[in-house]
DNA sequence: TTAATATTGTGAAGATTTTCACAAGCCTAC
DNA sequence: GTAGGCTTGTGAAAATCTTCACAATATTAA
């Protein structure tokens, strides 16, 4: 398992994808599938997801195909997705409350275990069980619950403040709605989610578009 | 600024990233900036940002660098965000509301301007000043009010006949928020927002890091 | 005017990712 | 058991993306 290449970003998000892909397949009943419909139902090619999964050992069987469930087992080990993980939220806004309520989440093994926020006036609340914490307690909390990743939901202009004391907790992990890179030590894994990033790219294909015809 | 070449996903979001840095030097009073600064609050190299705007064109000076605010125009214009777009958003649910709420989207130039569901018990109900229509109008109400884009917040489920309805209308661009690749036909641009791909992404990270020590 | 300094724009080199194409292997049917 | 039909796994080729390196050009100082 242990892999000493590195994997591009894209390969990454295409194995999220075929894992989605097998999960429903398993769903239906299917016993074994084969790269051309995997290809099928993503947006690549048949050549492209027998290479993606040869990069971590080979797990068909020719003329036949890959056995749903146990590809799905091993993409998902692949993942890290075979423990659950740790997960505290930063900021209990309107963003952070939709993906706490949001069950993909628990299903897919992130447990959120700690709410954060630096609002008085939110701190002591009570969010699906979890009472909302100031952000100074940050590192003793997370210390406590073991916290691996953070959800950073917080405006721009609180990601320094808030840095900081991710950083002191020796956090590895942040999956960041903040509209602006983060600058974090060297292994510490970083994710951007950015909405107007996304809109933007839209725009960008339509106006490329117009300007074609 | 009609350009034939295929400009790479990733360029796209830099530029994206380029256009905010330079509106955060806009603010601060900056009048010039140069690629090498620019790649320092990105996560890029100097000769990355110059290629990519010079993709586009010759924006900078040499031995002076780049005019803020004029590059910060042209972007706007290449990225397509010399304009508002009409967007419609589907489904009326917790994400839904996340985004119709965000200050950011109307700030770019994105003006929603209706909302849909299939739930009756949704339907009618007012949302920041607009009525939320059922799904099944949305063809008239789509073309009544000129919408171009549609940000889909709906279950995986609901995807096929929302769909159709998308289709027919005659969108060409879609911010995807449900967990499945979409199948549009051609000339459509989707965009796909998926927070558990991107947690997968993190806990690969993670995983590899381990495996790696 | 000339020299010194800064910074762009861009071919060319290098690196990475994707596609191609086919030998190797597995299954079914006869 | 062997022929025929699929489908994997993978080197090699092709395509794409990133970095390098430097001529060209602008500014400032003397």
């Amino acid at each position: 398992m242990s892999v000493s290449r590195k994997i591009s970003e894209s390969a990454v998000r295409r194995l999220s994808l075929y894992l989605r892909i097998l999960e429903d397949l398993e769903r239906k009943g299917r016993n074994t599938v084969s790269s051309e419909e995997m290809s099928g139902r993503s947006a690549t090619t048949a050549a492209q997801v027998r290479k993606d999964l040869s990069l971590f050992g080979s797990f068909g069987k020719r003329g036949l195909g890959y056995t749903v469930t146990e590809l799905a087992e091993r993409l998902k080990k692949i993942l890290g997705l075979d423990r659950r993980w740790r997960v505290a939220l930063v900021g209990a806004g309107r963003i952070g409350s939709a993906l706490v309520e949001y069950s993909g989440f628990a299903e897919r093994g992130y447990d959120v275990v700690a709410i954060f926020d630096s609002d008085a006036s939110k701190v002591g609340g009570k969010w699906g069980g979890l009472c909302v914490r100031d952000i100074s307690e940050f590192e003793a909390v997370s210390n406590d619950e073991s916290v691996e990743m953070v959800i950073l939901a917080i405006p721009v202009e609180a990601v320094p403040s808030v840095m900081e004391h991710v950083e002191k907790a020796g956090i590895r992990g942040i999956l960041n709605f903040a509209p602006t890179k983060l600058k974090v030590p060297l292994g510490v894994a970083v994710k951007d989610v950015n909405m107007v990033m996304e809109l933007e790219a839209l725009s960008f294909a339509f106006s490329q578009e117009d300007g074609e015809r």
